[in-house]
DNA sequence: GCGATCCGTGGGACCGCTCCCACGCGGCAT
DNA sequence: ATGCCGCGTGGGAGCGGTCCCACGGATCGC
């Protein structure tokens, strides 16, 4: 396009400014201003002069400057710790994302992405979130004593969670039905005739584990069973975790006919251990899993599993975000998605 | 902290700005602005002041003011196709994201993650990027005929790409040894007395398929034997692909003792057709996936599969970067990662 | 017909920083 | 003593927007 007589480093090309614009609309810089924002005290002819000299420049807004004076940077942050990237059923982590970005575009939103290693990256993230550097926040994966959502509440930045720390949670968060789900599940598994129904649990400290516990707990006492505490083994979400509580179960009691874990990871590790211990999926023993991840499709025999529409609670964090963040202090509300059991071939 | 004469409505506390650090330290703004960017032209005593009124004031400079004048934003983009999140083995997007995320932390980068959904967003994307705001681009997941980079590289805006397009590209880029690590997998079947190995290969339009491919090939050839087109299959890193493929293959050549597939899914796919086949995993047919992804360990039986570096290649991807922004034109090189057979139980 | 009202507009002030120029001052050569 | 050099330094001039005030002209009511 442009001719021969350029210098060969070209380096960045100065952009056309908001004056250029003026000057070629032949207008002050307040008016195009006012057309850029969508300002209505404007009169037709103005804003169409104003439209053709940005079509005409290719102008685009300065970020910075616009930012400087607003103070406001038009991105969110969305802390993950990274001991969790590796925990979590893989998905999950790129799902969210997936949600959170589709719920940002549009909003002209910029998702900044931060990932929180280690304890001296957590301070320093404190200090960088008291800059004016974000005007919102998400966070995934919080846990019970986890002090950040505290802080953030107390900068007054609008923050939405990935699930709740405990109940109540004073801030905004999204979170699956993890008691419904769970609920489903041990009623899919009384429907299948299954009695001594166990449980493998994630780890208490968090709201999702404890949760998907009492579902369980609902379920059999509606069904008129009494729980029995020796049916119930603590996992941490992980594979080996699942076949420990297994082997613990298979202990205590060794006639049970099915177990509903927290986590589909969790169940494959019980499938292994079952097997392990001569007993066939599903016939002697159902099981029965959560997240409806990857694993599950690949397990053998392919997981029963309760998902969460992990995409969906994406969308809504970012949703409820934007909407904090556009009026105060209207949003700090909570929502539960629902979640569903899908049924394969291990209960 | 504060005393309650504060408004309810504190928002956005105002920040103490460089002015208010030069007047307690009782120097200019500019010996404060010395100070923070280290510049060697301050005296020890001005220094101390300004460090001093800086810890007491917890100060922190405005990124926003800066990068208007510097013309840098201290951020990068990370692009990826979405429809590639869903299908790359699953670990691959996270596990980048921690490598580069790992990579740029300490350089006091920002990490911008933008997905791109559909060719709209596409073209949003090059306006985007046309503004000035990030130094520099990753991308994930280019296909050959992909031109974004070709805009990037036009605007000259340092990008660094997650494996290349083609061979040459002239674009910097990271990538596995995927030729090294085909050849592996191929000389470890021959190894096992395997000498019927059909492979399922990813989509040709992809430079990683391509090499996986021609690393199959060498492997044969360096063994005296000769290749047999019939026992190539195109597959498209799918499960289902996968299967179609296998279908095929045994179709073609029944005789066939063992498989190289370009990725775990499609290797969990093929074992799934084989046994459907009545064909034992390895006893019959041996099987080697690529990625050693999460599928790998949870298939039955587990696959044996190469190994990429994933984390390693995102930090590297994060450091040719900032050598490219630190100092255009020094970089633009390629990175070449080794991988790694990791021997389970299907092979 | 005249003042009050309103609408659209131009442009000064400012956001908080970096860049750079000019200046003061001490040390050294002359 | 005089000049020169160079090191530290202060502060003015922007960077490119938004905000808001003041102003001109058309409209309105009486």
């Amino acid at each position: 396009m442009s001719s021969a007589t350029q210098p060969p480093e070209a380096a960045h090309v100065r952009r056309p400014t908001l004056d250029a614009v003026a000057a070629r609309a032949g207008v002050g810089r307040g008016t195009v201003s006012r057309v850029i924002n969508g300002s209505p005290k404007v009169s037709a002819r103005s804003r169409a002069a104003v439209e053709q000299a940005i079509a005409e420049l290719g102008y685009v807004p300065n970020r910075a400057a616009r930012s400087l004076v607003t103070r406001r940077t038009d991105s969110v942050a969305l802390v993950v710790p990274e001991s969790e990237t590796r925990l979590f059923s893989e998905p999950y982590f790129s799902a969210i994302i997936r949600g959170v970005s589709s719920g940002l575009s549009g909003a002209g939103m910029q998702l900044l992405l931060v990932l929180v290693r280690d304890e001296s990256e957590r301070a320093r993230l404190a200090t960088y979130l008291t800059e004016q550097r974000v005007d919102g926040v998400l966070m995934m994966a919080v846990h019970r004593d986890d002090t950040l959502p505290d802080l953030l509440d107390e900068l007054a930045i609008p923050t939405v969670l990935a699930g709740r720390r405990g109940d109540p949670e004073p801030l905004g968060h999204v979170r699956a039905d993890n008691g419904g789900g769970a609920r489903a599940a041990v009623r899919h598994l009384l429907e299948g005739n299954r009695r001594t129904i166990a449980t493998i649990t994630g780890p208490l400290d968090m709201d999702v584990a404890r949760a998907r516990l009492d579902g369980y707990r609902e379920a059999l006492q509606t069904a008129g069973i009494t729980v029995d505490e020796e049916l119930i083994a603590v996992g941490d979400f992980t594979e080996e975790g699942g076949r420990a509580a297994m082997r613990e179960l298979l202990r205590r009691r060794p006639r049970l006919d099915a177990v509903f874990a927290a986590s589909d990871v969790t169940a494959s590790g019980a499938v292994l251990e079952l097997r392990a211990a001569g007993r066939r999926v599903p016939d002697d023993v159902a099981v029965i899993g959560f997240d409806d991840s990857i694993v599950a499709r690949h397990t053998d025999p392919p997981l029963t599993s309760v998902r969460q529409p992990i995409e969906e609670m994406g969308r809504t964090m970012a949703r409820l975000l934007l909407e904090e963040i556009a009026q105060r202090g209207k949003g700090h509300r909570e929502v539960v998605l629902p979640t569903e059991l899908v049924v394969r071939k291990s209960a």
